[in-house]
DNA sequence: AGCACGCCGACT
DNA sequence: GTCGGCGTGCTC
């Protein structure tokens, strides 16, 4: 039986291996590849070609790891989608699907040979290892030394784990007084001789379901109270139920293998709706009440049993699971809070900070069909149901729905053609729809639903701008700084590099703060009515950058070139692309003869600025730095809560979702700096952060209240974040959007290579200009896709490697993809310091 | 990506 | 004379 295998390597192909019998797709499989052992994943009984003869015998698999399937056919048709679409090998794109445990569960072990042990038969009278102390290792060496090593290492058992080897070795270099040097010495000659083999094996659990360990609410708990809904939410769900669910279920058809070329042809009875709610509006009630009538729905319906060969263990029928993305989950914990509370016991989640044991459990509760939900981040798209009725897309314009690394899919992206290969509904929503989607549904691809009111009728805030007179010169970035701004710098914010121990300590006053007076004033009102706030910033720690005033230049890290913040009360320089840190005083006596000013500030500089200026007021710091501490960010959020802050100060984690009732004051600074950034997402991601933030404020009985620090309140962004008006940003964005032929007007893929040695770079650089050329000659594909670069990116180092990009964006997709694809095939070998990323529909630019 | 094979410099 | 550097090439 001949067997196609996926294999974990950037190679675009799949494998054909022979077995005994068929192995089912979606079995992982341990196969010989190469000189080594590796776990793959079937695909099934490999296509017969036959005109093909092969010009290598085939070799046949080692093993099967799966009793059962641990990806569906469901999934196993999505990988091919995505392989297809990212163009990226399938192999590493099932390794993405899965939790990263299933591919490195091979153990390496060290087995005593029988060529070893024959060896050691020829000499049974030398025992005593210590006669390997202080003795040079020589092929010349009689055979003792060899003997007493291998002795001593294969006392008891014919095999070690790599563990127990470097156990073994520890014990036997104090015993005996030897170096670990010369016992990995003795290893490796060993190993030459083939008296040990080193082999991987394969130290996979099958778990069973009596493992489960329920973390979970039970199931006999009572549901809590279920709310009304209102007019509005009640017409959204009505519509669901008229479009949103399959009255036809003949979806076992679909299950059958779809690649992406024949994806075009699949009938897409259910298109996706996008749920478009302004903040208050109560979207999650709609997602519960959807999720019900769905379960209602199928329940009815008695669904036929699909393809999937795991039989339901329960008693109630399988009917219908539901999956629900959100961004960052562990930020989010009351939306988890509320399903199951809605769902007792038929929730499962799963976390980016959850171990993969539990990871699995909880994956295997949906494969297995026990669990009903499933709330995850964007990788739980990949999951495996049993019954899958219903995508919830939650907040569907946040960004880190993509992923940055290896696979840069898009979560969001990836589910809604996961409904279509599967014929399940798909609902995004969001109170800022990404202008992807929102075209989507101009276009009438989604569905268009829309949430004006918020619950209770509760007004949206009051939104203004404060206009700083110093606001300017804090938005600029210090690489465009110029020297009259530089004197502002100074006069504003300058800190002499050696007066700053001092200059902290001494009062700050309040006119030399980077917070306008006002803003000050408002906190402390806010606070006095016995309300809480919440300030936001745009940059992490306490931002100074090291400036210097001679050369005019900042003072950047050594491997990235962006200039590095001053942390941890000013005596530590820290770069947050590569965690590069440098003490102030090296600084200095690197450059004696510099002159450093400290500019710009920060989440922690707002924070000591809060806790000098305001009346009494308990302030708190919360960005990206405190978070990485596990278990911070919750209990911080428990204490606001509790009202035992006044004041939450932290970065842009603080404007999503959270529900914090008597938050009645949102204060955002350095609007500007983010505006300006190089990206034409920018504008998008300003308003959605005006319009988020301010989403976060009055959620309750109490009126709320948003003050914009900004030296741009013209700015037709601003403006319309201001008035909260959606339509009004999306037109105008749009617009521009068109103007310049930019998503969703257009698509694009970006590609960055990096190496740690510039001169590779640049040659393949001159290699790829002269491909580009010949492009132009050859045909007119040019006027169609534009091509930008390469070029030097503005953070041209980052962790030493030097960085180029190239931007391919075209309006017309299949010609855009074809030129992509040709670039990849030309340029698939690099020099072996140059390593590609490939970006499609990039988040970000930068 | 790994890993082996292979061909040149510094050391017993 | 060998160890070991990383260039090149292959993996059913």
């Amino acid at each position: 039986m001949e067997i196609e295998v996926a294999i974990p390597s950037p190679l675009h192909q799949t494998f054909t291996y022979v077995f005994t019998e068929n192995i089912e797709a979606g079995k992982r499989v341990l196969v010989p590849f190469g000189a080594r052992k590796i776990i793959g994943v079937s695909l099934g009984a490999a296509k017969k070609d036959k005109a093909e003869t092969k010009s290598y015998t085939l070799k046949s698999v080692a093993s099967v790891v799966d009793q059962k399937p641990v990806y569906s056919q469901a999934s196993l048709t999505l990988a091919r989608w995505i392989s297809d679409y990212y163009m990226h090998p399938i192999g590493e794109v099932l390794k993405t699907m899965l939790p990263a445990s299933t591919t490195k569960t091979l153990k390496s072990v060290y087995q005593l040979t029988t060529l070893g042990q024959q060896y050691l038969d020829k000499f049974p009278h030398i025992k005593d290892p210590s006669i390997l102390a202080n003795t040079q290792l020589s092929d010349t060496q009689p055979d003792q030394y060899m003997v007493s090593f291998l002795k001593a290492l294969f006392i008891r058992k014919q095999t070690l784990s790599a563990a127990s080897l470097k156990n073994r070795f520890k014990k036997i270099s104090e015993s005996q007084s030897i170096s670990k040097e010369l016992l990995e010495q003795y290893l490796y000659s060993a190993q030459k001789k083939k008296f040990i083999s080193l082999e991987k094996e394969n130290e996979l659990k099958t778990r069973t379901s009596t493992d489960i360990l329920s973390t979970h609410l039970s199931k006999d708990q009572k549901p809590t109270s279920i709310q009304i809904p209102t007019e509005e939410q009640q017409k959204v769900i009505e519509f669901f139920l008229e479009y949103g669910l399959n009255t036809d279920a003949k979806h076992e058809e679909l299950y059958t293998e779809v690649t992406a070329e024949q994806d075009t042809t699949l009938q897409k009875p259910l298109k996706p709706f996008l749920l478009h709610g302004i903040t208050g509006s109560g979207k999650t009630e709609v997602y519960l009440n959807v999720i019900q009538k769905t379960f209602d729905f199928y329940r009815r319906q008695k669904v036929p049993t699909n393809t999937e060969k795991i039989a339901c263990t329960e008693t109630e029928e399988c009917s219908g699971q539901v999956l629900v993305l959100v961004p960052e989950i562990s930020l989010t914990p009351q939306m988890t809070h509320v399903f199951e509370s809605r769902f007792p016991g038929r929730v499962s989640v799963v976390h980016s900070a959850m171990n993969d044991q539990t990871r699995w459990q909880e994956l295997d509760r949906i494969r297995s069909g026990e669990a009903k939900i499933l709330i995850g981040p964007r990788s739980a798209v990949f999951a495996s149901f049993k019954n899958l009725k219903l995508i919830i897309v939650d907040e569907e314009h946040d960004s880190s729905y993509k992923q940055t690394t290896g696979l840069c899919y898009n979560g969001r992206d990836v589910a809604i053609v996961r409904g279509s290969l599967e014929n399940c509904c798909v609902i995004l929503g969001s109170a800022t729809p990404s202008l992807e989607s929102y075209w989507n549904s101009k276009i009438g691809k989604y569905h268009y639903l829309q949430m004006k009111k918020r619950v209770g009728n509760r007004p949206l805030p009051t939104v203004e701008t404060i206009i700083a007179k110093s606001a300017s010169t804090r938005g600029v970035t210090i690489s465009n700084t110029t020297a009259s701004q530089t004197s502002k710098i100074q006069n504003n914010n300058i800190q002499n590099s050696n007066a700053e121990e001092k200059s902290r300590k001494s009062k700050i006053r309040t006119d030399n703060l980077p917070i306008d007076a006002s803003i000050i004033e408002a906190i402390n009102n806010n606070k006095k009515q016995g309300n809480q706030a919440i300030v936001l910033v745009n940059r992490r720690g306490y931002a100074f950058y090291l400036f210097d005033l001679n050369k005019k230049t900042p003072y950047l890290c050594k491997n990235c070139s962006i200039s590095m913040t001053l942390h941890s009360k000013s005596t530590v320089l820290h770069c947050h692309y590569c965690d590069y840190s440098i003490s102030l005083q090296e600084v200095r006596s690197e450059f004696p003869d510099a002159s450093f000013v400290a500019v710009g500030y920060g989440s922690q500089k707002a924070e000591d600025c809060l806790n000098e200026v305001l009346d009494d007021c308990e302030v708190l710091r919360l960005d990206s730095d405190v978070i990485a501490k596990k278990g911070v960010l919750a209990n911080a959020l428990e204490k606001f809560r509790k009202h035992e802050i006044d004041v939450l100060v932290g970065t842009q984690i603080l404007a999503k979702g959270h529900d914090f009732p008597k938050v009645t004051l949102i204060v955002i600074l350095e609007v500007d700096q983010l505006l300006n950034l190089p990206d034409f997402r920018a504008g998008e991601k300003t308003f959605q952060l005006l319009v988020q933030a301010a989403g976060r404020a009055g959620r309750a009985e109490l009126p709320g209240r948003v003050l914009v620090q900004s030296s741009r309140a013209d700015h037709p962004i601003v403006e319309a974040g201001l008035q909260q008006d959606y339509e009004k940003f999306a037109e105008n964005e749009l617009e521009f959007r068109k103007r310049h032929s930019y998503p969703p007007f257009s698509r694009m893929v970006h590609i960055e290579l990096n190496s740690e040695n510039e001169k590779n770079l640049e040659e393949i650089c001159e290699q790829i200009i002269n491909w580009l050329g010949q492009l132009e000659n050859h045909n007119n594909i040019l006027s169609l896709v534009k091509i930008l670069g390469p070029s030097v990116p503005s953070i041209e180092i980052i962790r030493k490697r030097h960085r180029r990009s190239i931007l391919f964006s075209s309006a017309n997709i299949p010609l855009l993809r074809s030129v992509v694809a040709k670039f990849l095939a030309k340029f698939k070998k690099l020099p072996k310091s140059v390593r590609m990323i490939v970006d499609f529909d990039p988040q970000s630019l930068i």
